[in-house]
DNA sequence: CGACGCTACATGCGTGTGCATCAAAGTCCA
DNA sequence: TGGACTTTGATGCACACGCATGTAGCGTCG
C-alpha cells in the first residue's frame, strides 16, 4: 500500500513537472513570437513565417527550394504554406517556377527584392531574439 | 583588428546559439501543441485554449474568475479571449455573471458540465504531454 | 501497357485571430 | 464635485489557419 501510494505520488510529481514545463514553453513561445511578429511586421512588412521562409531560401543553393521543403520549414499545414508562398509571390519576394524533374512540384525562388528584405529583417530578428530569449 | 574580429566571431556564435534555441522552441511548441489540439479536439471537443481556461477555472475558488485573469492565462489577445469565453458559454462549459465589485467586469463561472469536461480531458492532456515532451 | 496508389500543390469553406474601436464603469486629482 | 484618463469587455473587420478535397504527375506491379 505504501509502495502504491509512493508510486502514485511520484507519478503526480512527474506529471506536475511536465505541466510546468509545458506552461513555461507556452509562455516563452508566446512572448518571443509576439515580439517577433510585431517588430517584423512593423519594420519590414513580414510575419514570422515569411521570415522563416526567406531565411530558408537564403540558405539554399541558388535561393531556390521545393515547395514541400518550405512546408517542412515553416510550422504550418501544407495549405497554409501554399498560401504563404502565394502572398510572398504577390509581394514580389519570391517566384514560383516549374520543377522539370518532378512536374507535380514547384520551385520557390528568392527574388532580389526577397533577398534584400531578408537582409534588412535579419538584424531585427536577431535583436528581438537577444532581447526576449533571456 | 584581431580583437575586433574575435569579438565579431563571438557575437556571431552567440547569435547562432540563440537562433538554434529559437528554432528548437518553435519545433517543440508545434509538435506538442498540434498533438494536444488534435487529441483534445477529437476526444473531448475542445482545443488547447479551452483546456487552459478550464484548468484555470477548476483551480479557482468557487470555479470562478475574472475575465481579465482568463485573458492572462490563455496566450491570446483580449478579443480572442472574449470570444473563447463566448464559445465556451455557448457550449455550456461556463457562464458569465456580473461582477458586483467592479461593474465593468465579469466573472466567468465553471458549470458542472465544464468541470466534468475538464476532468475527462485532463488524462488525455497529461498523456499527450508525457508522449510528446520527450 | 494500364490500373492502382502515393505525393505535390492549389483551393473552397468554416472558423479563429489580432487590431482598432466603442461603451460603460472605475480612478484620480484639481 | 467634475472632467480627464484608465481599465474592462464586446464587436466589426480583414486576414490567416486547418481540414477536406480536387487535380496532376510519379512510381510500381501485374
Amino acid at each position: 500500500m505504501l509502495a502504491h501510494a509512493t508510486i502514485a505520488a511520484v507519478s503526480e510529481v512527474a506529471e506536475d513537472v511536465l505541466v510546468r514545463e509545458w506552461r513555461a514553453l507556452l509562455a516563452r513561445h508566446a512572448a518571443v513570437y509576439n515580439a517577433l511578429e510585431t517588430e517584423l511586421r512593423q519594420r519590414h512588412c513580414i510575419g514570422v513565417s515569411e521570415f522563416e521562409a526567406l531565411e530558408r531560401l537564403a540558405g539554399c543553393e541558388m535561393g531556390k527550394c521545393r515547395g514541400s521543403e518550405l512546408t517542412d520549414t515553416v510550422h504550418l499545414s501544407q495549405s497554409a504554406a501554399s498560401r504563404l508562398v502565394a502572398r510572398m509571390e504577390r509581394d514580389g519576394l519570391v517566384e514560383r517556377s516549374m520543377c522539370e524533374m518532378d512536374r507535380r512540384g514547384i520551385f520557390v525562388v528568392l527574388t532580389e527584392k526577397g533577398r534584400e528584405r531578408y537582409l534588412e529583417a535579419k538584424p531585427t530578428h536577431r535583436a528581438v531574439l537577444a532581447a526576449t530569449m533571456s
